[in-house]
DNA sequence: CCTGTGATCGTCT
DNA sequence: GACGATCACAGGT
């Protein structure tokens, strides 16, 4: 199987955002198979780019593929991955099978299914800071490669005060790694 | 299971 | 000066 290259960014947002789940996503080997996003676009009330372009989001509003990396909270770090100008899709959970180990060590030895159970976690197992804020996806230390086929259920985002209605959050159906179920229907 | 709260600081108005 | 795409822990059900 090939890695996933930036081209694969440069399609609207929910379509790469649907087909991230299942993608095995690895820093530095360490990682394993997205199992929750959430898409953001320009003209989303809760993206960061929705009043246009700030040094903060930068990134958002460079070439598809690359990260965008921000601190939330002034404690915790969040991933994006950038598609076209202005949208992001935000790796929210994953499944930690690559080198489960150092996750643990980097999240003071937490039970598997809270390594990466949510964006702030997700980059404290994986070591993403604002340093990776920029870089390129297709890049050591990134490495994405295609996935199993998944089955995929939708809903609201988490966190958010504006655009609360939006059904742009993503999720591997059934998975025990997601920061939260998805709301009973 | 659920809800409430403190931590902590960069970013934008 | 207010607030946020969060987390861990405490307490009650």
């Amino acid at each position: 199987m090939q890695p996933i290259s930036t081209t694969f960014f440069d399609r609207p947002v929910l379509d790469v955002a649907r087909d991230l789940i299942g993608t095995i996503l690895l820093v530095d080997g360490v990682g394993g198979p997205l199992v929750e996003v959430e898409a953001y676009d320009q003209t989303d009330p809760a993206s960061h780019t929705f009043n246009g372009p700030t040094p903060r989001n930068a990134a958002m509003f460079g070439p598809p593929g690359h990260a965008y990396v921000y601190k939330i909270y002034g404690i915790h770090w969040c991933l994006n991955f950038v598609c076209q100008p202005g949208s992001a899709v935000l790796i929210r959970a994953l499944e930690p099978t690559h080198g489960a180990h150092l996750m643990s060590e980097r999240r003071g030895g937490l039970p598997t299914r809270q390594l990466c159970s949510g964006p702030g976690k997700l980059c404290q197992a994986l070591g993403v800071t604002i340093a990776h804020n920029g870089m390129p996806l297709d890049t050591p230390p990134f490495q994405l490669l295609p996935g199993e086929p998944a089955e995929i259920n939708t809903g609201p985002r988490i966190g958010i005060t504006k655009g609360v209605e939006t059904p742009w959050r993503f999720v591997l159906r059934n998975s025990p790694f997601l920061s939260k179920p998805l709301p009973r229907q």
